[in-house]
DNA sequence: CGACCATTTGATATGGATCAAGCGATGTGG
DNA sequence: CCACATCGCTTGATCCATATCAAATGGTCG
């Protein structure tokens, strides 16, 4: 075992807890809420927040992205989920949160007091429903997740790119944002094995490589059938 | 691959889904709600509801234990969770299921219209905080799952029992409602593997069998230091 | 008692991990 | 602007954990 890979250092960011009085911009969170919130850069690597803090803020990925990830005891380290822009994360069911979150490219996050938003649930259905929506999509997310992490390394590759490319605005073409790394920690694979799937994949033509990071899903059909 | 054990046709009890007018018998569900509902009687194996049915209801085992799985397209199981006594299980986000579920062991569920519940908590705060601490509950379920897949077999059946401790009254000894299959099949491991793991566990003298569904934790810190 | 089902045990095969090295791109300092 | 270090990715050789195939054992119910 032992993926390692222990996040090296990094952070060259303020962290998101030294969120103080900066200057409030309005901006759509979900689909109708305006919300009041700071919109904040993180260098690749710069950790957002750390499992077990307090979660008392809220995050959308304007551009750029992020992983939640837990470091076992050993030094293994699991992804749980990557956020790409429009998507919200950090909200937690309990007062803390159960991963930490880190930017995986240079990117700018809106970052939203939790507090402010709760309040606001509490008069206005139309918030409460959003955040019912939000919880929905993070127990979809571990439930597809789940059934990933159960199949052989090539379905999980393959999974893996088919929910990028859904996730993508593009569909056919898919920019990852991610390391092999990222992507093995997140399959609960190594990096030489995600490599070689990859690889295989393009030798049978199934997708094809722009750069190692951005893929072209050529035969949808076989993808697909291959997703079980 | 091919984990099967596609559950063999069981189901000689009614489905939940022809809930007509039972004499209704009022009983709490979660901690402070008390709720009309219908006690129904499953026998092991029957299915309670089916994956993409409209989630119209909750349930409640009152006795027994149910599992919630999916059927990939080539017959591999995967089971989401097992519900023990007291556990709710059935409520969606979506308006359908994303899982089946079925009764492991000869049970007694009760069956709560979910319309009631919901209506309900638009009036009642304290509903309403009950309906989103069940959602807590199964995100945390979920996440604590990806979290079991990723670890080795022997740590798997540990993370296992230990769940199983920790969820039951006495915890120290565990009674296992479910057959090796049905741990395999959510453990994503084989039924061969799991036996080894266990017979292991049972000769190094870490865990000890008075039967084969029921198991004596001996050496908890052993055990909990494999749990990584 | 005998049939069936769940579980265990054994022998072998294999998918993915591990160890190791090579390669290409990117950036940095001289 | 080039030389070189670094980093991310790929490729190769070997090993090992778990799957697979097969059979024996044990418990339960008619």
């Amino acid at each position: 075992m032992l993926t390692q890979t222990i996040t090296r250092n990094a952070a060259q960011q303020p962290a998101a807890r030294v969120v103080r009085s900066v200057p409030t911009n309005t901006v759509s969170l979900g689909n109708s809420i305006k919300m009041m919130g700071a919109l904040m850069p993180f260098g690749r690597n710069a950790e957002i927040y750390g499992q077990s803090e307090p979660a008392d803020y809220l995050y959308k990925v304007v551009n750029g992205a992020v992983r939640t990830y837990k470091v076992l005891n050993d030094g293994r380290r699991q992804i749980g989920s990557f956020y790409l822009p429009g998507d919200i994360f950090g909200l937690e069911v309990g007062g803390e949160h159960t991963f930490s979150a880190a930017a995986v490219a240079d990117s700018k996050i809106l970052v939203i007091k939790r507090s402010v938003l709760v309040a606001l649930a509490g008069r206005d259905k139309e918030v409460a429903r959003q955040l019912w929506a939000m919880a929905a999509a993070e127990l979809q997310r571990a439930q597809d997740h789940i059934m990933l992490l159960v199949k052989t390394a090539r379905e999980r590759v393959v999974g893996f790119l088919l929910e990028m490319a859904a996730r993508s605005p593009g569909s056919s073409e898919v920019d990852l944002p991610m390391s092999r790394q990222d992507i093995a920690d997140y399959l609960g694979l190594t990096i030489e094995t995600v490599s070689r799937m990859v690889t295989e994949l393009e030798s049978t033509g199934a997708i094809a490589l722009a750069t190692s990071r951005r893929i072209v899903l050529c035969k949808r059909g076989t993808l697909n059938r291959m997703n079980a």
